[in-house]
DNA sequence: AAGACTCGCAACCGCCCTTGA
DNA sequence: GTCAAGGGCGGTTGCGAGTCT
């Protein structure tokens, strides 16, 4: 399985793309598609390899791509998943519309990169670069394995929350055909419809009962869900933080078992050294995307440097184990309608109404730039940890929120 | 004004996975 | 089961534009 020798071949161009080229492009995958990219350049009159065609139509010319600034809340969005994902750019992209993951990748690695960097955050662990200073005891090694952790959850959440949507799809067509109006209803029996629309067993009545971790059952079924969105190695993923397990014979490896429950027991236990640090994470319900309410405005980055909380955010996700516990309704719910900023900032609106001053994650604690006094002049001891807790509940509460409250039109879904 | 330097982004490279013969 | 083609993805490069000295 060699590489394919498509861009070896002399006299194809290479570098910019000028403006006819472009034309030609379009206008012939205006008129058949792109069909075969390999054979597209010598029926389109290119003198491009397929490739290079296909990078230029799915980076550029597509007409669903947004261009220019990102907003800030694109560039919150892409923070958090990047927390969550790692260099999973694909991934992320997702959960941009009509962004390429080109596109945020520049992006990144060209601004918000550096942000971090500059405000003492290591962009690749998202946790303040001393904290390696203080991790000597191995509390690194399991911040590593929780990061890693997070990802196999992602990617099941994933998988979860498309299959929700689409049991929900399947349902909504049916009570169309049945002239049915209420749609809470359609929710309700979305709900319960599993075991005949599709979903899992295993999904619908909730998760606590555990896939075995290693189950090939439970691992064809996510990838056959995710619709080959399972992370994949790659040679450099490692240093991303994103070193995911790849195909399912490595999931054994560092990682004990990425499970297919929504509840990390096991191996929490394992990175608990005391049970009673597990933190649990309750899923979206209610869910206010914290951080979600800022103005766009290149300004809302500057009072932040100064302001950003480190002590409590150093303590953050790295120190503890967090168990995601979720359920499938709450996850239906937070999938409800479509994703938008709009929404986000709705729900972050009613979030914050509903008393949820803890609920804030990590966006929040990046941009807060007033009122923070509360958890670092917590001062005593007890209160210390538990805004540790909380703040690592919250931080893994906001990002993981994102996630599930996946864009409608994502093609993940 | 001009050369040096920096930045941002489009495009390329190369690895890997999936698919189908 | 094997192999090659096709395509996806993340990392890297090169060049033009902007800024600095």
């Amino acid at each position: 399985m060699g590489r394919s020798p498509c861009c070896d071949k002399v006299g194809l161009k290479k570098g910019p793309w000028t403006p006819e080229e472009d034309q030609k492009l379009l206008a012939y995958i205006d008129e058949h598609g792109h069909g075969s990219w390999r054979a597209l350049p010598s029926k389109a009159g290119l003198q491009r390899c397929g490739k290079s065609c296909r990078l230029r139509w799915t980076n550029y010319l597509r007409p669903d791509i947004k261009r220019g600034k990102f907003s800030l809340q694109e560039e919150q969005t892409i923070i958090q998943l990047h927390a969550l994902l790692g260099n999973r750019w694909s991934a992320i992209a997702t959960h941009l519309p009509k962004r390429t993951d080109n596109e945020i990748k520049n992006y990144w690695n060209t601004h918000l990169k550096k942000r971090l960097a500059k405000m003492g955050i290591d962009p690749v662990t998202h946790k303040p670069k001393n904290d390696a200073l203080v991790s000597s005891d191995g509390q690194s090694k399991s911040a590593a394995k929780l990061s890693h952790m997070a990802q196999w959850e992602s990617a099941r959440l994933e998988a979860e929350a498309r299959l929700a949507r689409e049991s929900k799809l399947r349902l909504q067509s049916f009570q169309h055909h049945h002239s049915s109006s209420n749609s809470s209803q359609a929710y309700s029996a979305a709900s319960a419809l599993g075991s005949t629309s599709g979903a899992p067993p295993s999904l619908v009545k909730k998760a606590t009962a555990p896939l075995p971790p290693s189950s090939p059952q439970s691992l064809d079924v996510l990838k056959a869900w995710t619709g080959s969105s399972w992370p994949s190695t790659k040679s450099g993923e490692g240093s991303g933080g994103t070193g995911t397990g790849g195909s399912a014979n490595g999931i054994a490896g560092d990682l004990e078992s990425p499970t297919s429950t929504l509840t990390f027991s096991e191996p929490m236990n394992v990175l608990c050294e005391n049970p009673k640090q597990m933190i649990e994470f309750v899923g979206a319900s209610g869910s206010s995307n914290s951080g979600m309410i800022k103005e766009e405005g290149e300004q809302e980055w500057k009072g932040l440097e100064s302001s950003i909380r480190l002590p409590e955010f150093k303590e953050g996700i790295g120190n503890n184990a967090v168990s995601f516990t979720s359920t499938f309704h709450e996850m239906t719910m937070s999938l409800e309608g479509p994703w938008t900023p709009e929404s986000l900032r709705a729900s972050s609106v009613q979030g914050n109404m509903e008393n949820n001053d803890m609920e804030e994650g990590f966006t929040s604690l990046l941009l807060n730039s007033s009122g923070d006094q509360s958890l670092s002049d917590g001062g005593g001891e007890s209160d210390k940890h538990s805004d540790y807790y909380e703040d690592n509940k919250n931080y893994w509460n906001s990002i993981l929120n994102l996630v599930n409250s996946s864009p409608s039109e994502s093609p993940m879904f």
